[in-house]
DNA sequence: ATGCAAAGATACCAATCGGTATCTAAATAT
DNA sequence: ATATTTAGATACCGATTGGTATCTTTGCAT
């Protein structure tokens, strides 16, 4: 029973990396025994369907990336610091990442279709607190007076992860740093010169 | 040997809205047949392989919208209007999907790994192309005192090629055209705010 | 130490995958 | 009209897919 615990965190750990990295579709089980070095029937001991290791394995992936986001952002005492956080999450996927294969939210949105319907479902909850996030940071930042009042929050939301997600696009195709080092920078002067006050 | 090249078109055709709507990976040769009506042996006398079919797809997705894109910038005679050319391609991904599946280099770039390595170098290539076709105009805007000079090319061709695929993503990813919208918009504000004289 | 339940391994399943060899039908050339 | 090339259909191939039934091993409670 102990044990049993390890060998799923296990199973989610390389099923995780290898769908963020080859997709979810694309991962077939036997690559998952391979990475572990577990049988079939270990893993379906522990996970009813792929289609349920997919969901979980997303579902952990997204927990600790908003939990290691949450961390930070509170970990700051102004905006802009705050709102750098989230720059420096995308920045990390590519320059540091401590998950390969990229942004887990962008890799699942893109791959999705109308026959995985839970999964999309869960992507797009995963946007909607990834949006949350940046706009309690604006509202948060308008009533201490480090924002400015006629900013829209779900502009900034939008704006914000629209081009991130592009960058860690391009960056990762490109193998290179310099685009979501350029999105980053002038996503920086944004918001100094148009978002605080 | 006429009827031929329209079978092949067929073909191309649709593969290409299977493989930008399921994915390439995703989308198996009977997904094909099915939606052609033919039988695998005519797809296999013009293509020779499934990777090959994927590639000339993509390719001519690319080549049928760079061809469209260029006509519009053409047609259009200052820096402004040009670049808003680019903006509303983007958008009609959305709202006016001429190809159903989103943008398809958005679709490769996240699909693609280190195992499709022919299909991420023309993915590379379309990327290239795009970043050139914004960095043109930006450069003949300055030639023709339309756009400041201390305005850097890359980094416009930048910034508005990963905001305009993230905000593709968001807005496919939700079925709802807000995010493209409020993304175009505020691209639209940012041109003629800081990039245009 | 023994019994029992849980965990994992093995061996199988039908279905589907991409691909090919072969056959038939259609179109072209002479 | 006939021969020859070409397009497409049919039938198959081994490999792999997700999934399951069954067997063995492990660890824990008594």
């Amino acid at each position: 029973m102990r044990s049993s615990e390890l060998t799923k965190a296990k199973v989610l750990k390389e099923a995780t990396a290898l769908f963020n990295t080859k997709g979810y579709k694309s991962t077939s089980l036997s690559d998952i025994t391979e990475a572990t070095g577990l049988t079939k029937g270990a893993i379906y001991r522990h996970f009813e369907s792929k289609e349920s290791l997919e969901i979980e394995a997303f579902q952990k992936m997204m927990q600790a990336i908003f939990l290691a986001l949450n961390e930070k952002i509170k970990a700051e005492n102004n905006t802009r610091d705050k709102l750098f956080c989230v720059l420096n999450l995308f920045q990390s996927y590519i320059t540091n990442p401590f998950i390969i294969g990229g942004c887990p939210l962008l890799n699942v949105a893109v791959e999705v279709d109308d026959t995985n319907l839970e999964l999309k479902q869960k992507a797009q909850q995963a946007l909607a607190v990834f949006r949350d996030s940046v706009e309690k940071i604006i509202i948060n930042g308008k009533t201490h007076k480090q924002v400015r009042n006629l900013v829209n929050e779900k502009l900034v939301a939008t704006i914000l992860i629209s081009t991130l997600e592009g960058g860690v696009m391009m960056s990762k195709l490109q193998n290179s740093n310099a685009d979501i080092e350029i999105v980053v920078n002038h996503l920086k002067n944004w918001i100094v010169s148009d978002i605080l006050l």
